[in-house]
DNA sequence: ATAATACCTAAACCTAACTTTATGTCAAGG
DNA sequence: CCTTGACATAAAGTTAGGTTTAGGTATTAT
């Protein structure tokens, strides 16, 4: 069992942020002894999975949502599956999108290293896409596409 | 040249963005014609690194900085190298982060999937992780890190 | 001529996810 | 006893990045 102090050092979260997911309902059913919460196991694996859905953009009320299924029982298991397959699919489109903007900005570098060696621009914006070096036109085009 | 509702077609943002852009510096010296915004293949090229900036988790006032190192001239190239060296480490950073977190997602959904087999997650919970299928663990064990 | 469109501005409004503030309880140490 | 530190609450405040509203101008179609 653990006070929201020490849990707020071992996952580096203010404690104002413990007790606003609280307050929220992300910790259905958490113990608390003469008004102070204790957090056991069950709650420090809500947490790792309050922060796995909040970075695959699902907001507050609908993770409150999933808490209520767990609490729920073993008949909310397709919408728990559900919704961890819709995150996956969210978060590999935004991985794909992210690659692409890796892709612009390695171009980006390679644009301004070339800019520096020539002292301007006007070598660069003369020069037809197809004239860059090969691997810059991948990520060009990527970028681009 | 293009009207912002072109620009606002081809790029897929509402016109109020693109003004709001515009009004926080993020077009420099972009052209009118009596009061009305005439986009240019400049301005394209500005929404583009504009759209790879933000994603990269840089904020406006840091965009309207870039945008006014690109009109000071050859001077601040090494400024604006420097930047986009910047954002790629954070985008590289992000998309490991986005990786444990597809992990994690991955993991839930076979644990789900064995729960609905199951019809409950008492065999699971049981399981201690290294009697996890060999792919499963290797999910479980990067997300937990 | 009039009506629909597409543009313009300034300023108010909105939202999520926190954070801060003001106030209070309680246990342990000096 | 009294101060310090960790906990508690409710409610107000903050922030970024837009969006909406209210009011106006200018061009084009009927």
């Amino acid at each position: 069992m653990y006070t929201i102090g020490q849990v707020s050092e071992m996952f580096n979260l203010p404690i104002s942020t413990l007790r606003y997911y609280d307050k929220e309902g992300l910790f259905p059913g958490m113990e608390r002894q003469s008004g102070i919460r204790k957090f056991s196991e069950r709650e420090l694996e809500a947490l790792r999975v309050i922060e796995c859905l909040k970075k695959s953009g699902l907001e507050i009320k609908d993770i409150k949502q999933f808490m209520a299924w767990c609490v729920e029982g073993a008949s909310t298991y397709p919408n728990r599956k559900e919704l961890f397959e819709t995150r996956k699919s969210i978060v590999e489109a935004e991985m794909m999108k992210l690659q692409k903007t890796l892709d612009m900005l390695k171009f980006k570098c390679w644009y301004y290293e070339t800019a520096i060696r020539d002292g301007n621009e006007e070598r660069l914006n003369e020069m037809a896409p197809d004239r860059f070096p090969k691997e810059i036109q991948g990520l060009y085009d990527n970028a681009h596409s």
